[in-house]
DNA sequence: AAGATAGTCAACCGCACTCAC
DNA sequence: CGTGAGTGCGGTTGACTATCT
């Protein structure tokens, strides 16, 4: 449109911090004549300043209801649920929290929460878990991929021999995602790093779960159909975004709603899953397809010894063997209560699905 | 103790939207 | 319908403070 600026900077307004007598006069102007025009507003408080600088300097800080100080746990958690439903709509988001400016909330934002976010490994503009953070996902995946079609294994082909490495790999890697999805709920299986081919130390997925979030488990479905696993739009995703799961936004409409996910978190709570498996680098090398040593991961879960393991986790069972660990998921793959999707993700990994890394 | 660096937050800038003319 | 004034909004800046070296 081209308009022209709301101050004429020629005229040497006021720029910069305000000084007290301004703000006196500012606010004895608003108190007795309300805030109609801020253009004129300046000339007729006696300011040198902008209309635009004034009606910020009173929206953001001289309005008598507005609230300064420590952002509380609640108003924390409300701006990460907001931010994941609206965005950067400081504004939409400040409506929602009496007393707090669009202003506040985005310095807030900015400075606390991004922090914070990244430190859980969630990434602060999408609220999905870091790229960085699926490294150990896709080296299994690629652990996989390699023992399909990597001749350095020999002409057998794991995938084409059931065998208990490949159950192990595959549970590993289900392992993985379900720390990612639900860290709380999935303790790591060691404290040493579980990223088999990168031995740096993974952010801090302990403490992922804060009263920030307020993490339960998360709808398994949507989370991965979202970017995670499968980048076909998922149609439930696309109308759920279960970025928190109590607050969840009708991407139609654009309008927040509550439904029951208790009952969804109930049901998924007590699928409770098998103890978690480890695996050593002696059972690497004694599997009958000859796992090549350099191809052997020298650290993380999979390479974790029972001596060196460290399973005394809450909720997970040291196995002596592998087949037992199997029978265990298998029950629980079975079982009718568990969630299907996990079969249908063993299925995914499993050569005869189609094509691609999943 | 002094300089460097990082963190915080008020304020500015410019674009976009609404609405009156 | 087009134009411009008024306003709202989000990104960015820069001054100030705290912490580190």
């Amino acid at each position: 449109m081209g308009r022209s600026p709301c101050c004429d900077q020629d005229k040497g307004v006021k720029k910069g911090p305000w000084m007290p007598e301004e703000d006196d006069k500012l606010t004895a102007y608003i108190n007795k004549n309300g805030n109609g025009n801020w253009r004129s507003l300046p000339k007729l408080a006696g300011l040198n300043r902008c209309g635009k600088s004034c009606r910020l300097r009173w929206m953001n800080y001289l309005r008598p209801d507005i609230r300064r100080g420590q952002f509380s746990d609640e108003e924390e958690s409300t701006i990460v649920r907001l931010h994941a439903l609206l965005g950067n709509k400081w504004s939409k988001i400040a409506s929602h929290l009496p007393g707090r400016t669009d202003n506040e909330i985005k310095n807030y934002w900015n400075t606390h929460m991004r922090k914070k976010l990244l430190q859980m490994g969630i990434d602060p503009t999408t609220h999905e878990p870091r790229t960085n953070d699926l490294n150990p996902i896709l080296d299994v995946t690629q652990m996989l991929e390699a023992a399909i079609s990597n001749g350095q294994f020999g002409n057998s082909n794991l995938f084409n021999n059931n065998t208990a490495l490949e159950d192990l790999l595959k549970l590993q890697l289900i392992h993985k995602m379900l720390q990612i999805i639900t860290p709380k709920a999935i303790p790591n299986i060691s404290n040493s790093n579980t990223n088999p081919l990168n031995p740096k130390p993974e952010p801090v997925a302990s403490s992922f779960n804060t009263n920030l979030v307020n993490l339960k488990p998360e709808p398994v479905v949507s989370s991965f159909n979202t970017n995670l696993v499968n980048p076909k739009p998922d149609p439930v995703a696309g109308q759920l975004n279960a970025i928190d799961p109590h607050v969840f936004i009708n991407q139609s409409t654009n309008e927040d709603f509550m439904p029951s996910f208790e009952d969804n978190w109930d049901g998924f709570k007590d699928n409770q899953l098998p103890g978690l498996v480890t695996v050593s680098q002696e059972d690497m090398k004694s599997s009958k397809h000859g796992y090549h040593s350099d191809q052997i991961p020298t650290s993380g879960s999979v390479s974790v010894t029972p001596e060196t393991s460290d399973l005394n986790h809450p909720g997970t069972t040291q196995h002596s063997s592998g087949s037992d660990v199997l029978g265990d998921w298998e029950k629980f793959l079975d079982d009718e209560t568990s969630d299907s999707c996990w079969k249908s993700f063993l299925d995914l990994t499993s050569p005869t699905s189609s094509p691609g890394p999943w």
